[in-house]
DNA sequence: CTGAAAGCGCTTACAG
DNA sequence: CTGAAAGCGCTTACAG
């Protein structure tokens, strides 16, 4: 697969190489072509498929062009839907995106990081899984920003949603819906940031206000065996005696678990307790009755990433002080919890 | 930013560079470095935080281990799971993905296959919208396979659902469970090959079969405004007498508006007709009821598009004949379509 | 056991 | 208005 280079253009075109580049990229500082050649480099270039080498380019110039995404799962819709918004908002730009996938394994992210390097990339965004791998790339200089789950220790760049203000505002609205008693459904991964600050914001909205936590259970959480969670609560409820005014979960996967427990209650809205949870996920719409939550929002979340990113590219130093941006939450009102009367 | 090179390796171990090259790549066809010089240059990489630059490499190899992937939107879960198949199954094999989506747009299409062109990746997937392109791809040599929507006039290589055997499969489902009339929605897109032969497939399997087809309705099928459907539906409901035994949707938006529509009439499988459609989507399996589809296998599309790529990537020629894979659908038998008494 | 040299496809001072 | 030359960071015959 012999490719097409820009000697064989500038020999179809009958002009030293140099010319070709420099007619090819515009850039004419102290070279002003006649007409009539830039029209036969351009026609020759057509004439012959020529696109210019990026990698060669690359070498020469230290841009690749090519930005970095790490996440968990590209598979998974929240960053999968991250990473649309991403490429629409770096199209223009003409960076594009090289993604892979960790599978929340760190060893992988590892890889993928010094992988990363390797191709050079101008910027990496990663949802980090642990901190293997950073010190390397931050040692390089490679612009970084972090998204998702924020490595407080590291000191980098980071953009992911309030967790606190999240659970504050499932808290206001439960509140402004008259909901007196809730039951929490959390994952039961002890250490994770995200959910203390989400517990953290849910009670802190709840101080002073007449609304008391009935009971927290904690669910297995992998993924993989989501089933789990409806199991574990399906338990849980038998053991109760009177239901709370409503249910909170505190990840989407906690949120679906209850759904599912509670529908094979034959969940009724009538007689059943009000359902709410944080971060969205697909089909919250369409399932019965549809579940209210508090969301991230993505695409803001991945054009702050990139504004970061570009901040730190632009600038002379890999870091930015300050770069701990946190986005506010949305509310997503559907139907799982009304107004009560 | 300055990047640590080969050289800046070869001075701290005091060998030449090319030495630190062959000892980094382990290629030792006629050279054998003494033990120490190896333990030297290998300590120096790591001291340094050394690299191998990709795009270095690929201009003097041709190889960039770069793939890659062109889809309509890397937020819709059918093509972002595809993604992570593909990630997942190239990890090994040292490639990564160069991803980019199209909204739907041929300009684009055409801007990111010159953009992957320049980038000189090794291999190129792209589910097409329209031909856009490709012609000056092909005339590259790319190793180039499309997915997901086969390009019949091109002639490249292609892998993707039987469409025909998909409703072929439906067909049988409903006679096995021993529905007697359905009602059918598919997309108002008329050139549609996908849709045709779904149809096709289910039309052949119905013949001779003593089912008949009450109606056939088409919706409007852009995914902005997925109420439309639903909208569309709920006013054909009000014209029906007697509701068909069931209702399939040709894609999984028309199954999702037919979903959201009889909700709206109290959706109860004891009383409501029996729902099933082709392609899955998230959300199906915690809707109530759940629902039956006839699926596509996401991770065999994405292997055997691999699959085939590596062969076209490994001939000499850029096309294999006989290359229009068709992958066999899969039913994912849920609550919506129950057997009838 | 190791090195010196050519060259991959470009960009960009420098020169005329 | 245009070209000749150096060099980016590598790999790989060729030579000793």
């Amino acid at each position: 697969m012999k490719r097409v280079t820009i000697r064989n253009v500038a020999e179809l075109a009958k002009v030293d190489f140099s010319t070709v580049s420099r007619i090819l990229n515009s850039s004419f500082e102290n070279h002003k072509y006649a007409e009539a050649t830039i029209k036969r480099v351009k026609e020759a270039a057509d004439k012959l498929g020529y696109y210019p080498s990026a990698p060669a380019r690359a070498i020469r110039t230290g841009k690749t062009m090519l930005l970095g995404l790490i996440v968990a799962d590209i598979g998974n819709p929240f960053f999968s839907v991250i990473a649309s918004h991403l490429d629409n908002i770096i199209r223009d730009s003409k960076y594009r995106l090289v993604i892979s996938s960790t599978n929340e394994n760190p060893l992988r992210q590892e890889e993928h990081i010094d992988s990363m390097l390797s191709h050079r990339v101008d910027g990496l965004i990663v949802a980090p899984c642990g901190d293997n791998g950073f010190e390397k790339a931050y040692k390089t200089g490679v612009p970084l920003v972090t998204i998702d789950r924020p490595l407080p220790e590291s000191g980098l760049p980071f953009v992911g949603l309030d967790n606190i203000a999240a659970g504050r505002l499932l808290a206001e609205k439960l509140n402004n819906y008259g909901y007196k008693s809730i039951g929490v459904v959390i994952p039961d991964e002890e250490n994770d940031l995200t959910i203390q600050s989400r517990l953290k914001g849910l009670r802190s909205g709840l101080k002073g206000i007449d609304i008391s936590i009935q009971w927290i259970v904690k669910v297995p959480h992998t993924s993989i065996k989501r089933n789990k969670v409806k199991i574990v609560l399906a338990e849980k409820f038998k053991t109760i005696n009177n239901f709370p005014d409503a249910m909170v979960g505190m990840t989407n996967v906690c949120t679906i678990g209850i759904l599912e427990a509670l529908g094979d209650l034959e969940y009724n809205l009538n007689i059943s307790p009000g359902l709410a949870g944080i971060d969205d996920f697909t089909g919250a719409h369409i399932v019965r009755p549809s579940v209210s939550v508090v969301s991230q929002p993505l695409e803001k979340i991945a054009f702050e990433s990139f504004s970061l990113l570009k901040e730190i590219m632009n600038s002379d130093t890999n870091t930015v002080k300050n770069s701990n941006i946190r986005i506010p939450p949305l509310w997503i009102e559907r139907m799982s919890l009304p107004p009560r009367k």
